[in-house]
DNA sequence: CCTTAATTGAAAATGAATATCAATTTCTTT
DNA sequence: AAAGAAATTGATATTCATTTTCAATTAAGG
């Protein structure tokens, strides 16, 4: 699937969210979903709303924060926090559920995965009688650059 | 070790830090170290600081905030955030590290661990040439009573 | 077009945590 | 015991991210 294809999926979804919503359809919402989609870091509310003012204009930071709210119970952001007290936000991974090693000295943030954990943590759960939702698995370190 | 002995080793700890860094004694945080001490659960900071006006009144949050910032640099204390805004404060676990389990219905914490899992983490971070310092894992869900 | 309901941005409000600062207290030295 | 230096305290102000308020604007559907 190409970038614009899925740019294009991932505007028709929302479309379709909005509709069944009761939502209308705005050239700040567009805006900043299009700047959002087109993204793949962990963006932050702060570039999320330089980039935006760059297309339209007197875009408030107001709205930024209520269309990430609107992505995010629309089920196409993942809001993520990593401990230095603001928000970021990145695309409902394609491929999947995955978790993050961050360096904490230059915050250069990692991307991984293991299904082993995965399983081991539902275990773990089970063992304790509780049903796993979700989780929360970050490591912090390191990186080779910075090592 | 009984609690009270517990209690005893604590407050000397906190006392020898105190010391070797030229801080103060004070009644306030005699009081507060030792309602932290005391307490087994995972506590925030209005519940330390309505307990420590019951024993030393007019003792202001700034003062509660400090001391725990105190705690937490002398490595008897250890902060925790499960993502509902406010952070809360554990004595340092006697028996090692530990993750948790957050139930999103009723909010109890049940503490756990897996040596597997903690071994794969820096497997998996070795792998991408990170070095772990440390880690954050939380399953969040349902507990048996929620369930 | 018209009407209605949703949306927007500026500004105010919130809430947790930190900083400021004059007054108080502790600890060491006489 | 008294004094002086340095640390501590609590009230208050401040910061910072996020939310709320609200009057004005705009989208959508008939
Ligand atoms: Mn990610
Ligand atoms: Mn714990
Ligand atoms: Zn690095
Ligand atoms: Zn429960």
């Amino acid at each position: 699937m190409s970038n614009n294809a899925d740019l294009e999926n991932r505007m028709a979804s929302l479309k379709a969210y909005m509709d069944a919503n009761h939502l209308k359809s705005t050239a700040q919402r567009d805006t900043i979903a299009e700047i959002f989609f087109k993204s793949n870091t962990h963006i932050n509310l702060e570039e999320l709303l330089t980039k935006a003012r760059k297309k339209t204009a007197k875009i408030g930071h107001a709205t930024v924060y209520r269309t990430m709210k609107l992505l995010i119970e629309s089920g196409l952001a993942v809001p993520r926090q990593f401990g230095d007290g603001q928000t970021r936000y990145e695309n409902l991974p394609r491929d999947g559920h995955h978790d993050h090693i961050i360096c904490i000295k230059c915050s250069k943030i990692t991307e991984f995965r293991n299904d082993e954990i995965e399983a081991l943590q539902l275990e773990s759960a089970k063992k304790l009688g509780f049903k796993v939702i979700n989780h929360k698995l970050e490591l912090y370190g390191y990186c080779n650059s910075c090592g």
